[in-house]
DNA sequence: ACCACCATGTAAACGGTTACATGATTAC
DNA sequence: GTAATCATGTAACCGTTTACATGGTGGT
C-alpha cells in the first residue's frame, strides 16, 4: 500500500485535482499517513497510465490546467483488492524519541527544547481532531481514525507535558554529579 | 539521522557486533525504530569506512567471524552533533488506520481481523515495556522513552479494544441500509 | 523433520524526499 | 515587501526493504 493507493481512496469520495488530494491528505490523514507532490503527482501520473483513474483538464489563466481526476470501475476493483489484502502495518519512526534515549548525551535544554517542539506540534493537530470529530457526516471508520488520533495524540501530549520537568530535573542532576562523562560536547 | 546514528548510539553503551545491534534495536527501540540487517550491515561498514567506529574480527568455528564494533571518539563526536543538530520528527505510518479510515469499503470481518492483528502486535509490546520499566538502571531518558510506548501504546490498545465493537456493528448496519452502494467487493 | 538462533554480507528494486522550474493572485 | 495560495511537474538522490547466499548448533 502507497501512496497510489491512498490517491485512489480520496478519489472515491468525489473527483479531484492532484492539489486537492494533497489538502485532502493534510485535512484527513495527517496523524497517520504524509505525502507532498513529489510522490502525487508521479502516482497519479502512474494511475492514469494503468487506468485506474481518467482526468479532464480545465484551462486557467496565470496558472497551469487544472487536472480533474476521477476513479474507474477498474481503479475500484483494484483499491478493494488493495485494501483487501494488505497486511495492516503501523509504523513509528521517531527521531524524537531516539533524541530522548539519548537524552543523557545531550545538553539538557536540547532535550527540553525538542520536548518543547513536539508540543508544540501535537497540541493543535489534536484541537483539529476534537474539532473534526464534532461533524456528524463521518463514516464510521473515518469517525473511528480520528478518535484514535485524538486519544494516542492526546496521551502522547499529556505524557511529555507531565514527564518534561522530571527528565530536565534528571539529566541536571546527573550532569552536576558526574560532570566529567559529558566533556567534549 | 539514519540508522548509522543508531548504530552510534548503541555503541556508546558498549562494544557490540551487528547482530547484537540488531537484537539492542528490537529490545529497546522497537516501539519508534525498525531496522533490518539490510541496513545495519550497510550502515557499520560506512561508518568503519568513515573512521567512525572500528572493528576487531573473533573466529569462530561453523559460522562467519564475528565482527566486533567499538565507536571512536570521532564517532562520538559526530554522534553528538547529530543528535544536537536533527530537528525531532517524529513519523507515523499507518497503513492501519488508513484501513479504517476506508472501512466502509470493506468487509466488516475484515475490518475486524485487522483490529484485532494490532490487539495481537501491541499488547505483548505493552506487556514488555512495563516489564522493562521496573529496571532500576535504566537512564533517565530510556526510562522516558519507554514510558512514552507503555502510555502510547496503552491508549491505542484501549482505543481500539473500546471502539472495535460499535465500529463493526456501524458497518454491518450500513450494509444491511443499503447494500447496493457496496457491489463488487 | 523443522524451526529458531547465531553470524555476515550483497544487490536489485522500490518508494519517498528534496530541490528545482514557473508564475499570477491575494492578504498582512 | 513578504508570504501564502493555487497549480503542475521533473530529476537526482537517499535510504530501506526484500531476496538471495551460506551453514552449523540446539531444541520440540
Amino acid at each position: 500500500m502507497d501512496v497510489k493507493t491512498l490517491c485512489l481512496g480520496v478519489l472515491t469520495e468525489g473527483d479531484k485535482t492532484g492539489y486537492e488530494i494533497k489538502r485532502c491528505f493534510e485535512d484527513a490523514f495527517s496523524h497517520f499517513f504524509v505525502a507532498g507532490f513529489g510522490s502525487i503527482y508521479p502516482a497519479l501520473a502512474e494511475l492514469s497510465r494503468r487506468g485506474l483513474v481518467t482526468s479532464r483538464s480545465v484551462e486557467q489563466e496565470g496558472r497551469p490546467d487544472k487536472k480533474i481526476y476521477s476513479i474507474t470501475p477498474e481503479g475500484e476493483r483494484v483499491l478493494g483488492d488493495e485494501l483487501t489484502g494488505t497486511p495492516p502495518r503501523h509504523k513509528v519512526r521517531s527521531e524524537f524519541l531516539v533524541l530522548m534515549y539519548f537524552a543523557h548525551l545531550l545538553p539538557p535544554e536540547r532535550v527540553a527544547g525538542a520536548i518543547d517542539q513536539m508540543i508544540a506540534q501535537w497540541a493543535p493537530l489534536v484541537a483539529e481532531l476534537e474539532d473534526c470529530l464534532t461533524d456528524p457526516d463521518m463514516a464510521p471508520g473515518q469517525r473511528f481514525a480520528a478518535g484514535y488520533g485524538r486519544a494516542v495524540l492526546g496521551a502522547a501530549l499529556a505524557y511529555v507535558r507531565a514527564g518534561k520537568a522530571a527528565l530536565v530535573a534528571e539529566l541536571a542532576d546527573a550532569r552536576a554529579r558526574d560532570p566529567v562523562a559529558m566533556a567534549g560536547e
